[in-house]
DNA sequence: CAGGGGTGGTGACGGTGATCACAGGCCCAA
DNA sequence: TTGGGCCTGTGATCACCGTCACCACCCCTG
């Protein structure tokens, strides 16, 4: 008996969109083979913590199913999301590589799979394959990028409809359609969108009543049709 | 004749504080001999430009003499400076490894001086350099811990006197003194320490005014004595 | 079917910080 | 000495958004 996803490193390359940025797909028959050895997997339902900010990093995990939501909070409670992570992402890895606490917690958002690789297991691996510590660097690197991202979102856009048009443009982009407009399944709540944009609940909500009314937007059920890319772009300006 | 500061990375590395992030420091004696072979150096100054956000990676800067701004800005002109890096800091790092646009405007405060490393060069290098190649991994991780704290900074803090208690906080941190407060020679304008904590530099002025007079600082001249640090840290809470 | 927890909409209110405006201070160069 | 930049302090104003409050859902499960 099998899952529908792959329980196996290399059989879930196979079945998953190909992504350069994929750490441990198309590697040498060896390497994958090393790869297997250590890992382990296991499902988590949903709600499940990979593990939390602040803890000693015991690994790394990679995504096989469901989302995983990155999140950072404050002593008082308020908290930000600043990733939601999709299968094939490689959680846990600047924690890992720098032995420093892990700087996120990671909770499934979905029932879902994933892969772990203990860190010990994980170095040696590392110091072994010299073409595998390469591209640990490159998505080091991208990780980097992506928290500059972050940082200018929150640092450069004022107003909450200035952050929240740039989320929906970054929703957009991945799923174009030909006559500009484009189509999302929303899966989040307004919550959660108030915590990665930075604001709160209500202040979302409100921006989706301004946004349907002037017709950027629209929702049909849980599927969110976004109108007019160049309005939107032009709320954000940055 | 010869500058005050070191004209030569491994000199430099003589005089500077010894810090096992310095990236070029305690090398074996052919990767520093190498070093030297690929590097130059030059005099910038104040108000030089190193690189431009934007603009495609040509190398890296190790930092020997002068105080440099890093930032990023918005196209409507908003700032923000993510960094004051010193001395010993290595700049470009990221945007020469991923090969992607530099992410920062890196900006001299003051009259000073730098090494360059050609792109292809350093990469070759760090071919040829098994050990160098870990140092820089290890670099990349902390670029992205520093880059979280900003995250956290700018997304969990809400007014800005908390976001200034914290920053003064993180300079009371390098010079403590054995009662408790802290000494630190102030070369920010208020202007540029409102695009540190992202707000204006009006909020700025009223903040050191209602420090003053809640005893939490004090300024003499141009040098700022932070008292009550407990009292900060509370303001900050997180 | 009722009850309850999680979610979404919306009104009212008030504090806060951005914005504008202006005046005084400092430093350096002419 | 006298300008003219830049920097700093401070008052007045006002839009905005966080907070609180409440209700209406929707979808469970008992």
């Amino acid at each position: 008996m099998r899952a529908p996803y792959g329980l196996n490193i290399l059989d879930n390359c196979l079945t998953c969109p190909v992504r350069e940025e994929h750490l441990f797909c198309n590697l040498s028959v060896h390497a994958g083979q090393r790869l297997n050895e250590i890992k382990s997997t296991a499902v988590y339902p949903k709600g499940a913590m990979l593990f939390i900010e602040g803890q000693q990093p015991r690994g790394i995990f990679v995504l096989c199913a469901g989302k995983t939501k990155l999140s950072t909070s404050s002593r008082e409670g308020k908290t930000i999301i600043t990733k939601i992570s999709d299968s094939g992402d490689v959680l846990g890895l600047n924690a890992v590589i720098s032995n420093r606490p892990y700087e996120v917690t990671a909770e499934m958002m979905e029932p879902g799979q994933a892969n772990f690789i203990p860190r010990d297991s994980f170095l040696q691996f590392l110091k072994e394959q010299g073409e595998v510590a390469l591209r640990v660097a490159e998505q080091l690197s991208r990780n980097y990028y992506t928290a500059y991202e972050e940082i200018r979102t929150l640092g450069l856009a004022t107003s909450p409809s200035e952050k929240f048009a740039k989320l929906l443009l970054s929703w957009s982009t991945k799923t174009p359609q030909n006559d500009g407009s484009s189509q999302v399944k929303l899966t989040l709540t307004h919550e959660e969108i108030a915590e990665i944009i930075g604001t709160t609940r209500e202040t979302v909500s409100r921006l989706f009543s301004e946004f349907k009314k002037r017709q950027l937007l629209q929702l049909k059920g849980s599927t969110l049709i976004i109108r007019n890319r160049p309005a939107l772009e032009k709320i954000v300006q940055s």
